[in-house]
DNA sequence: CGATAGTGTTGGAACGTTCCAGACATCGGA
DNA sequence: TCCGATGTCTGGAACGTTCCAACACTATCG
């Protein structure tokens, strides 16, 4: 019964942490059945079983990640490229998501890997994580400029699940998990008319944003639906304080006081011109803005705001099954945002 | 010459990603110098450093992690525990810190890992990683409760920075980088004299904050250098909105119209309060915040602003420094905020 | 009682890389 | 001419895990 080779030195000599080869010796059995109490305990008669996880929980074990990766060809690491701000996506926004996003794979066992690349180049630093098999799926989040990604990643059978619908093509057979834009528009929409207010206008973003656009139809569809016209009250300007500041001005000088916004920060922007005519936001005048951001919480806007906590959870839930080798789902998941009324847009009491 | 084993099917067979095998075979060279003309090019004959490059380029190899970590020890993966929003910590804040931190890591071969644990327990998550071999370094972020990972960390020898300074044990012999609170308020404070008020209220948090209590600081020795007294100036209030609208007023009702605070929450408190008593801000009444989160930049709120992306890039030098066995430096590193002033406390013009 | 089918456990091989010792030229100097 | 030094390249071994085929043993059945 030789101790197996391993070099002259005493056996399980304290230099680096416990391996399977030291858990086995202490316990009396081979490697092999080590390995079997983590990953296939149902194997092990019970008594064995017992007597190894006592060991294993003794010299305090566990897996070198990277030997297991090496074998089994899964490093239990989902990749997100982790961009700066942009449109359509605060950074709070992109926090409350990734928060989610860590805490949910935390239970299926996997981490969440962070990477950078070229600003001009959307698919810059997933081919290397690919290559080196540094992660076993991506989650891709920035989906408004047409989706490089997906079509890149699907024709090297790379897993993946988008946060962002596949604008440019609605049948796209990868999942994917986004939120109903129009549906929160329409939400802040009828709640404005439920309010009193009769003509609410539209403050949203060029046309070119599939986002703004979305977002618009929702409060086209309410108005229409409540047997209202719409034309005059529809402005695309600019996603900055200032144009929204102008633009409800304009509105203002043609007694429109009702305002939604594709953003909190044209709603921040309609609040100033409020402020600027003396009128009382909430009494004389409403806005609902968009994503209740930190600002509209502290500045009392009403916002819309994305149930980003679930859309983490689905997404983990699609990573999951993906990873599992089912087929991506038939269509993919629009979940409901919700109204947070504040005082911007409700009279109190 | 008989090919190396590898199973009977044609070597080099497209399932797979290429292997150092491959890209040796198609050169018509041996691993080891394929190996060394990624890691040691110098050690190679120019001809043959070409062909071999030339070859990998070819066939788009990149080295697998897995198989590079379990040989070298090294995972090139920074681990970071990604907290809720905190006292002191924006969501925003950590995002601006964060997306630098993948940026710099980039350029030196690493990448960022999320990881979270029992919001109970500061330790929980650390230990897997560092006994799997999953990290190769950390980065810890929330020092304002102690630091409790930092003596845990250092008593495994694991190697970590630390944004934030130890408050407990200000000669704590490990690396950190912190911002300088007490000079931001200094500067918000001077910013006020300058601009005529001569009493400038301070609106911080409870004294059990170290936090807290630094930028408390700041603001009253900006005051005692000025000669002006600050009794009944200073109040320490909790973090958020209405407690501060209420100091707010309690102050003005004194003719207090100046006013420094430890947050931007705070700070939009302020601003509220001149708002119900009709006061124009940055005219009749001032206010400076803190953290320069984005509710201040779209309301106008003159703010201290830390300098989150110089922070991470220091902290990855040091990350380097460390991880190259250098012994962390003598004192941490303290960098000093700036002040970004806007409507709320400056005249127009 | 011998063949058959589990049940629990084992050792060898393999994943793809880097470390290490050595092989083989080439070169300069004694 | 021979020797050591240098430059360039190679093959075996090892990192720690899981896959796989095979083992010993017990229980079942004809």
């Amino acid at each position: 019964m030789t101790t197996t080779g391993r070099s002259g030195l005493p056996t399980g000599s304290p230099a680096g942490p416990p391996t399977l080869t030291t858990v086995a010796e202490l316990a009396g059995v081979s490697r092999q059945t080590v390995s079997n109490a983590l990953n296939n305990p149902e194997l092990l008669r019970p008594d064995t079983l017992e007597r190894v996880l006592q060991v294993i929980a003794d010299v305090g074990y566990t897996p070198n990640r990277a030997a297991r990766q090496l074998r089994s060809g899964s490093s239990h690491l989902i990749g997100l490229r982790f961009e700066p701000a942009q449109e359509g996506t605060t950074n709070a926004l992109m926090d409350r998501f990734l928060h989610t996003l860590v805490e949910t794979t935390r239970q299926t066992g996997h981490h969440v890997l962070l990477f950078s690349g070229d600003p001009d180049d959307p698919l810059d630093g997933y081919d290397d994580l690919l290559r080196s098999t540094a992660v076993d799926a991506f989650v891709i989040t920035d989906t408004y400029s047409g989706t490089p990604q997906a079509a890149w990643l699907q024709e090297r059978e790379a897993p993946f699940v988008a946060f962002g619908r596949p604008w440019d093509d609605p049948h796209a057979s990868h999942a994917w998990v986004d939120v109903d834009g129009s549906a929160g528009t329409r939400l802040a929409t009828q709640h404005l008319l439920e309010q009193g207010y009769d003509r609410v206008a539209w403050l949203g973003w060029e046309k070119s944003s599939r986002i703004g656009e979305d977002r618009r139809t929702g409060w086209k569809a309410a108005m229409n639906r409540a047997g209202l016209d719409t034309s005059g009250l529809g402005l695309r300007i600019t996603d900055n304080l200032d144009a929204a500041r102008l633009a409800a001005h304009e509105l203002l000088d043609r007694r429109v006081v009702a305002f939604v916004c594709a953003s909190d920060t044209q709603g921040m922007g309609v609040l100033r011109a409020f402020v600027e005519r003396g009128m009382r936001s909430g009494v004389d005048a409403a806005v609902v803005g968009f994503d209740d951001s930190l600002a509209a919480q502290v500045t009392g806007l009403s916002s819309v705001r994305q149930p980003l906590e679930q859309v983490a959870v689905e997404v983990v839930g699609l990573l999951r099954a993906t990873l599992a080798g089912a087929p991506a789902p038939e269509r993919g998941l629009v979940l409901t945002p919700s109204l947070v009324v504040r005082t911007s847009s409700q009279r109190p009491d």
